[in-house]
DNA sequence: GTGGTTGTTGCAACCGATTGCAAAAGCGTC
DNA sequence: GACGCTTTTGCAATCGGTTGCAACAACCAC
């Protein structure tokens, strides 16, 4: 049975239908010059032999093949399956095709760029809040369309991104724990080299009130994952530091660091207060329901391909930030009011 | 700056190194004859240019894109982002490009079919526990070379597939809830439209004793989720069945279960064990530590792309079925011991 | 019937590569 | 220096489409 089927060209369709090759393309070119008779020809012949035109070819003509490039480095953090799953829904419902890449040592930026280049891809998505603006600005360098999701957020940006504003998440964080009245508080970050917790930090320490500020340890875990926020409050717990709450770095490491806490006995929110960013599915499980700033992932998602389709049409555009409000998931993490209150 | 610079083709390099375009072509083709002279002069040309080959234009001449489908519709379950991460990374290991489809009620599997043709992909991975081997036959009929991971396993199969014996897997399960001395046990599966639930059952209440099994609840979660088997447990307490023991779907479906048992003050696994499938990461979470068959991820990968690799040398070779032995992760929510032990 | 307009069609060149074939070059031997 | 053999090289056709251009047909008005 599977003799491996040879592709129907166009060719073949032509000759069925009586028609020049040119004609068969204009059938399947939307707002080209044929006679109603001609399409019903055309349209007959190719579904009798199954035809369907090759990307490739039309791809080597035209220069669109509709290929998006959509590139991360965090396979491991729960939240971008999420992510994955949004983007490809999205971009399929826009007829592009995602073509995954995964960046690791094994496979780096350079890698990333020359193998995009060689398939010619309309357009790059970088999903990744570590990645830094330089690593997209190499796309756009080699005059590629691209769109940083999830990026540091920067008002004259030389790159587009879209993504929360992690300074303004940061402050929100610190105004929160004010206001539920916890007066010992604590940031527990992700990697030190991430742009996102850079700038969470930043925020959340600014809009610490001096005293407050002056107190807060800082801490890092070494990956935005349950392990590294696991392992970064154990950590601190045999240090002898103790908080009366954490701002951690995501979703990931906050669910870590509770079970770190939970695992010394201390209990959340009873003793310790947590709140981390994301909203991912998992953060609302029924035994976790973390407190967290939740990123408006469908809207960014958004975005990024509505961002990504003008770049296409116009790839002189100015680059552009598109930023969107974190949201406060009021999970039970958190004590609802201030002792005092 | 970014005035989308054009693209670098083969006559140009030609033109500089002063060859043949022939010259250049072969410079760039593993095993074809140029002089040591011309392939130094082609490299320089070609590197002083950036030059990269379009696979676009390569691809319409030979035939091969080394385009992968990686197609699924599982992107709401954790195991996945670690089935995506292993795939991407093996794929990208061996040169071979990931293309990835996302299946839903808006891209099903003619629409995934025809786009995957119009792509001329070399192969295409089906990564999907719950859909039947109809659905990769379709793949092949078409005569693409395809292997079917996680799928259903057969003797005699009609499509390569290669994962873990779902059958075997259930009687695992069920000699260990013997062993462990559970008298009362339960089947709380996934989607009862879901060949590997329905395997797993098949195999678990075979290999029960008989007397075990004419008291074994049947339960179905409507899909492989945190949310799905934590409202089947919760419905399942309010009716009043009780077991002493659960066999869960798989890993994601298991801690909802152990969520909603714990909501009800049941503690696991005094009150009630629980043993699920996969062995995610997040099962091994502290606070979770699930006891769970886990299937072997980077072997199955492995297999599933050693094996489209000689499909696409070997098209008409017959089909396949690769099995592997899932391995149970004695964690924490079965009692170790027989109570009469 | 003539002239102008609009819409449809096919020819042929082109997109960026690969490859069979024959000519040319390189080399060793007598 | 001539001969035969192997390696290297370029020509030109090909892969499956698109598209500018010119030819042509159809239609309308005068």
């Amino acid at each position: 049975m599977a003799l491996a089927k040879k592709r129907v060209t166009l060719k073949e369709v032509a000759e069925r239908a009586g028609v020049s090759r040119s004609a068969v393309s204009r059938t399947f070119t939307p707002g080209a010059s044929v006679s109603d008779e001609t399409r019903r020809r055309v349209e007959n012949a190719a579904e009798a032999l199954g035809y369907s035109p090759s990307v490739l070819a039309s791809g080597l003509s035209t220069g669109r093949t509709k290929l998006i490039g959509l590139v991360s480095n965090n396979f491991r953090n729960p939240f971008y399956l999420e992510v994955f799953d949004a983007f490809t829904r999205t971009l399929q419902s826009r007829d592009l095709r995602p073509l995954l890449v995964n960046l690791s040592e094994q496979f780096d930026a350079d890698d990333a760029l020359a193998m995009l280049r060689q398939y010619s891809v309309d357009g790059v998505v970088v999903a990744s809040s570590t990645l830094p603006p330089a690593f997209s600005s190499a796309f756009s360098d080699a005059g590629l369309p691209v769109v940083h999701a999830f990026a540091r957020h920067s008002e004259i940006p030389d790159v587009n991104t879209v993504g929360i504003d992690n300074v303004a998440c940061g402050r929100m964080a610190a105004d929160l724990l004010m206001a539920r009245g916890y007066g010992q508080v604590g940031f527990l970050g992700g990697p030190q080299t991430a742009a996102s917790t850079a700038d969470r930090q930043a925020g959340f320490l600014d809009a610490l009130p001096a005293g407050v500020r002056a107190k807060c340890p800082v801490y890092h875990a070494n990956d935005y994952s349950f392990q590294a926020g696991y392992a970064a409050m154990a950590d601190i717990i045999a240090r002898g530091v103790s908080r009366r709450a954490w701002f951690c770095g995501d979703d990931a490491i906050s669910i870590g660091a509770k079970a770190a806490l939970e695992a010394s006995a201390k209990s959340v929110p009873q003793d310790v207060g947590i709140v981390g960013v994301n909203g991912m599915d998992i953060a609302a499980w029924q035994g976790i329901e973390l407190t967290t700033f939740r990123q408006p992932l469908q809207a960014i998602v958004d975005a990024v391909v509505e961002r990504l389709a003008q770049l296409m049409e116009d790839p002189d555009d100015a680059p552009r930030a598109i930023r969107f409000e974190p949201q406060l998931i009021d999970g039970a993490t958190l004590r609802q009011r201030p002792k005092n209150g």
